[in-house]
DNA sequence: TTGAAAGCGTTACCAC
DNA sequence: GTGGTAACGCTTTCAA
């Protein structure tokens, strides 16, 4: 039978009221009947009881937001529908999420975002932040007014966020060379076409590639480019890079581009390419479809969102701190047959 | 706001006692009344709160069987993990789970096991069944009696049970072909090393396999051997096999066997066979370090455990039935550098 | 067939 | 600083 705040209350030979103070801090008991609240509570091995919680917590109107700057986009969409549906799980709480969509990479926007939902009154918020030192300040400022804070996606790591939801970029880079390892055992010769060099989890992908090509025989990056995540500078520059390195037996895109970057390919009339991209979008899977593509190295974005909302809810509501700072997807391979 | 059984009840113009009746069809209320009830209900869309229920139920001493015949397997060890995760983030409903173990496929032990879970009064049971008449009977009667069924990891089709919670073997064969198709474009011979062909789910992974095969290019199976789940014999098959057709390039484990088997191989000297096996074991780990398998197709036990409670839960508790017949999991490949 | 009331565990509010 | 009490939504029991 789980111990009740009742029992405890009984034992302590104090009312519920004050154990329920003690229990969670809420200042007003005297400091030696609360270490004795506390003590009884360890002892008994008391934990709250869900049920009774979450009929208590519905008068309070708690609510978390979100800030994900890219409408329209597959990937964050399946990010917040696995947010809205944990949050729809703790709908017994009252708990209601607030989404703050909008432009990509728009600094002022973003710290706009904020505010209004600090101004909300959000217990927590989950974000995909741009990574600018206004940012950085404006989480603190938000963690310092007692919201939680964790980032989704994508880090920023000098804050005092709670911690980071997200892909392991850098392993993702080395399962993309790990499935070429299998499908060019002669060598690799690897183009790269990433979105940005100044996005931090690109160059992660880039780095865990690399890296992993080092340590296999006759293989190496032999040139990069960038798309921008736009798909006809991918077609511009993988088609330059293509021309000028007809050694390159493989492209392995580290971001958005592959359908422009597939195209330059075949334009160039290069058939027997091993390809390897990210994520896994529509796009993406009719290029495996068409067997232009081998594989893609997918992150979870549903588990993302759906996990980021869980930790918030129990750091908000249980007071219990993310086991990990870093809470990592698996690197899920997808080829035409398993999608 | 959400609606509530107060809300309906004065609306109605009755007690909250009788809406409750009515709504969960309890009976010893007038036909008309209850029509009126169930339609004020549906017109302001109510729902159940969870934690309202949850609180409730408390007094009730729910509790779910699971039998899963295979002791000490790190497999079942996951599910059943799984499953007990599950149970836990139910606990608010005072919801507990007895978990029914033991040697394998042993037909009394099994009905034994059912007789004793439903003597023990409990709501819903998980089974991985032996595919036997008696057992189809056994779980007929069950659910007759009231309790709902779930097939795990092993369906028995002929049944009332309400769905399977599993793998989908086909599929899994099929990804296996899939990633020798990018590792062996020049053609694939393969044998097979299978369980039984008495058990359908390496039968089923067997014909994906080859399906997928015989849409190849120079592809076909060159044989198929029996392990029986057993390394020695595994060792002892798959040494046969290789030696009677050096032409085999390409090993397919569709069950246990893989630690056996590879020995075989390297015993006879073979050292560039590529290799698939099923599962992610701490020896199928090991394999792939060493470099002697290159990817294995697994089928997320863990889930398995877990979604099945989560089935069972809604189904027992809100009665709601599950969406699909068959819930099957993703088929994950995995190779060295992604475990 | 129906209604009234108690109870599940937690939190909040208001007296004291 | 502390205790008593009401409130959250649902189910059940007992009486009518």
């Amino acid at each position: 039978m789980p111990v009740t705040v009742k029992q405890i209350a009984e034992l302590a030979g104090v009312s519920r009221g004050t154990v329920d103070r003690a229990l969670n801090g809420r200042g007003n008991v005297r400091p030696e009947v609360e270490k004795r609240i506390l003590q009884i509570a360890e002892e008994m091995g008391y934990t709250p009881n869900r049920a009774g919680k979450a009929l208590a917590y519905q008068r309070k109107n708690l609510s978390f937001g979100i800030v994900a700057n890219v409408e329209g986009n597959e990937f964050f969409d399946d990010l917040l529908k696995g947010a809205q549906t944990a949050v729809d799980e703790y709908s017994d709480f009252g708990l209601s999420l607030k989404i703050a969509g909008g432009r990509r990479y728009d600094l002022d926007q973003q710290l706009q975002q904020l505010s209004t939902l600090q101004a909300a009154g959000v217990s927590g918020i989950a974000i995909s932040p741009i990574n600018l030192p206004e940012i950085e300040e404006k989480i603190n400022e938000l963690v310092a007014a007692g919201i939680k804070v964790i980032t989704v996606n994508s880090d920023i790591e000098n804050t005092k966020r709670l911690c980071y939801v997200g892909c392991n970029y850098y392993q993702s880079g080395v399962t993309a060379a790990g499935m070429l390892r299998l499908m060019r055992p002669e060598g690799i010769r690897a183009g790269i076409v990433t979105g940005s060099i100044r996005m931090l989890g690109h160059n992660r992908r880039m780095k865990g590639f690399s890296d992993m090509l080092k340590r296999l025989p006759d293989s190496f990056v032999t040139d990069v480019c960038e798309s921008l995540d736009e798909q006809e500078i991918a077609y511009e520059e993988t088609h330059k890079m293509l021309s000028a390195h007809p050694e390159i037996n493989t492209l392995y895109f580290a971001a958005a581009g592959a359908v422009g970057g597939m195209q330059a390919a075949v334009d160039l009339g290069l058939k027997d390419l091993t390809v390897i991209a990210c994520d896994d979008t529509e796009k993406i899977r009719q290029l495996m479809q068409e067997g232009l593509i081998q594989a893609t190295i997918c992150q979870e974005p549903f588990r993302q969102g759906y996990r980021a909302m869980q930790i918030l809810f129990d750091a908000a509501v249980n007071n219990v701190p993310p086991a990990e700072e870093f809470c990592y997807m698996d690197n899920i391979i997808r080829i035409k047959e398993n999608l």
